[in-house]
DNA sequence: ATTTATCTACGAAAATATTCGTAATAAAAT
DNA sequence: ATTTTATTACGAATATTTTCGTAGATAAAT
């Protein structure tokens, strides 16, 4: 890990980099059935991917024995991180305060999370107070 | 407008969508002079992304003498809220709150900023409490 | 009136991302 | 031992997105 991860992940990469970010180390097999059950998706597919993935070092691996494991070389909040400056560049002009609001506004947050976003509110107000 | 979208703009599309969004109505010719101004483009280029939403009913035209006012045909926010549950679902796995915790923690807000998502929280949580 | 500049239409090239077929290999099952 | 199954490697086909060259038309400039 540590590589600070500048190029985005691809769509399907990044599906793939959740089922490794949950599993920790997996084969392709894995990885593809927990693809399978939501999309359809062919074995050599998602061995290709990986493959392609590893070759640009999102993903490593080691051999055990006939097959590989395959470990995400990228963080999950990193590359949350990046993916989410992009997008509030693209989606919202660089506010994340827009952002912020239409996803209190609209997304499914309950009162207890809600909660927890008023004490980080504060902490920040704490902050910046200095 | 009012056609709820539910195919995704491309990268290229939204940048179009936004400079659209800002101008109204507009040409293609002033639609690239706005995209030139932070990346190289060709003005065929940006000619032909327009004809395409156009044709997807992304954007709606006018003639005006011999040349064409485009306007976008899906609204912004509308377009955000559809963009922004995409992403929490791709990006956070569906958790509104991990997206807002990490908008709120390392983008950049302003205390302003967090006195008005204080306002809309407390909102929210007088409307769930009922 | 001719030339120059500007616009649209169109097709196709280039770049990127995704999918999959086939072959080689090795393990497991019969 | 042979067959079946599971795995990797590889190349290529497909699909999608982006870019741009060329041609035709019209207005503007000379």
């Amino acid at each position: 890990m540590e590589n600070i991860p500048s190029i985005k992940p691809t769509e399907s990469e990044l599906e793939i980099l959740q089922i490794l970010w949950q599993l920790g180390k997996a084969t392709v097999r894995q990885v593809n059935d927990e693809l399978s059950k939501f999309k359809e998706v062919g074995y050599t597919t998602t061995l290709k991917l990986m493959q392609i993935m590893h070759e640009k070092h999102i993903l490593s691996r080691t051999e055990e024995g006939r097959y590989h494991l395959y470990q995400a070389e990228i963080g999950e909040e990193q590359t949350q991180q990046l993916l989410l400056g992009k997008f509030v560049d693209a989606t919202f002009r660089g506010s994340a305060m827009k952002l912020v609001m239409q996803a209190l506004g609209n997304q499914d947050v309950s009162l207890d999370e809600l909660d927890e976003i008023k004490k980080l509110i504060a902490e920040k107000e704490k902050n910046l107070n200095l």
